[in-house]
DNA sequence: AACTGAATGTGCGCTGGCGTACATAATAGA
DNA sequence: TCTATTATGTACGCCAGCGCACATTCAGTT
């Protein structure tokens, strides 16, 4: 049994009170979640949520081809498994993990006792997915007018949001996968930020070099999200 | 006062109880809405939500430079004002109506009241909810690897979908501000499905002649997203 | 009937991203 | 150490959609 400490690096548990929180500590499971591990398939019933700590998940939209698209990012700050309590229980959607790490991990059913509830729980989870709403709104504009360039910027910026390093281990065939684009535009546009002085890489491990000079190339889809993130999930805005 | 026949010909209150909607029924007001109203801008808190009957209601987002996309269209199935019962008060999108006709409104203060009654209305709005986030990664995805006209027909198929006729009041250059492409790519599309006998226009009116035919070139888009709808607001399934 | 503005048609040249094919380089495994 | 696999670089033609500039046609107004 561990403390709520630990708890508390997942953004969403740390809006909770400390009795709110003791209340589910004995119920949370700490799981490593590998890279490309899956936590949900289209159409399947999740048995958990997760509540990433370090770990980043990827909500990826598959079709029948199998092209896909990212369709938003999950990190410290959210949740997986939003359709568990909205009534759903599944999603056309999966969920892939982008970055291996740690999470909480707690049984679908304890989740939506806690959400019937109607406490601080509910609302917190509301508001997440409120900003899930905002994060995939703008990830379809962005997937209509924005370049590949900018959108890489976007992804390495929302990416490294969930990390606490600069480095991210990520193979530009599978940011390909994400950003639903070639491998070889990732190629090209990783190139021109590279030799820009912005990010340097090799074989699978990116290292962030200048982060505001990545933030004067995105778009501006990414502050977009970000604002509305810390609207929502801000300490002083939930409660 | 009206009596709550009215009411069920927006689905999710057709969901709910004789009893439910007579309780609420005093404070519904029904309005007229007009092609082109805004029923919500970019961050401003909206004062009602809307519940269309026949209208039909597009959710825009917006981008600095005036260019946009449509995230998801609301109709007969739906609510406008999601963001009220989430908790968020506003969002970055814009809700424009893209057909005229006729919604019922609750104050946003009296839908929230009911929404946090814990009863079946927030279980039918959090159910609408999930299936408006599969609404917005499906247009993501569709964004992203299909061709204009491909999107042509997922939004005439929508939005037939959301009508009781065969018509629609809509110019190509509506249609392109909500698809987010040029004007100039819908007449092309337009014009081939026109030469194909699948549908006729005319400055602003459009009739569908052959809606089989419309499925057969729509991506698997308009099929994802319709089957989530009837999934997740099913009579059978909510209750 | 004439006029006006809005809606649609059409034709450029341009570019970003695609599909393909292959070359090179770096790691993992035998 | 050698080899196989995986990751990245590069080049080619192709095409959908863009931006632009007009021409045309229809609906409503005076």
């Amino acid at each position: 049994m561990q403390d709520t400490e630990g708890l508390r690096k997942n953004a969403l548990l740390g809006l909770l009170s400390e009795e709110e929180l003791t209340h589910l500590l004995p119920h949370f499971e700490r799981v490593e979640l590998t890279l490309g591990q899956s936590l949900s398939e289209s159409g399947m019933q999740m048995s958990h949520v997760y509540f990433p700590l370090d770990a980043i998940v990827s909500l990826l939209c598959v079709m029948e081809d199998g092209a896909s698209t990212e369709i938003a990012v999950v990190g410290y700050e959210g949740i997986v498994g939003v359709s568990l309590f909205m009534g759903g229980e599944t999603t056309p959607s999966r969920a892939i993990v982008q970055s291996a790490g740690a999470a909480y991990r707690l049984k679908g059913q304890l989740l939506k006792n806690e959400f019937y509830r109607a406490g601080p729980m509910q609302k917190i989870l509301l508001r997440y997915t409120q900003a899930l709403l905002t994060q995939m709104a703008q990830t379809a504009v962005c997937n209509r007018h924005h370049s590949v360039d900018q959108q890489l910027c976007r992804w390495l910026l929302l990416s490294l949001d969930r990390l606490q390093g600069d480095k991210l281990i990520m193979t530009q065939e599978l940011i390909a996968n994400m950003l639903g684009v070639r491998r070889e535009g990732v190629t090209e546009s990783a190139g021109k930020l590279q030799r820009a002085g912005l990010i340097a890489y090799n074989r699978g491990h990116i290292t962030v070099l200048d982060r505001p000079g990545l933030e004067k190339r995105v778009c501006e889809c990414y502050a977009v999200v970000k604002r509305e993130y810390d609207r929502l999930l801000n300490h002083h805005n939930v409660m």
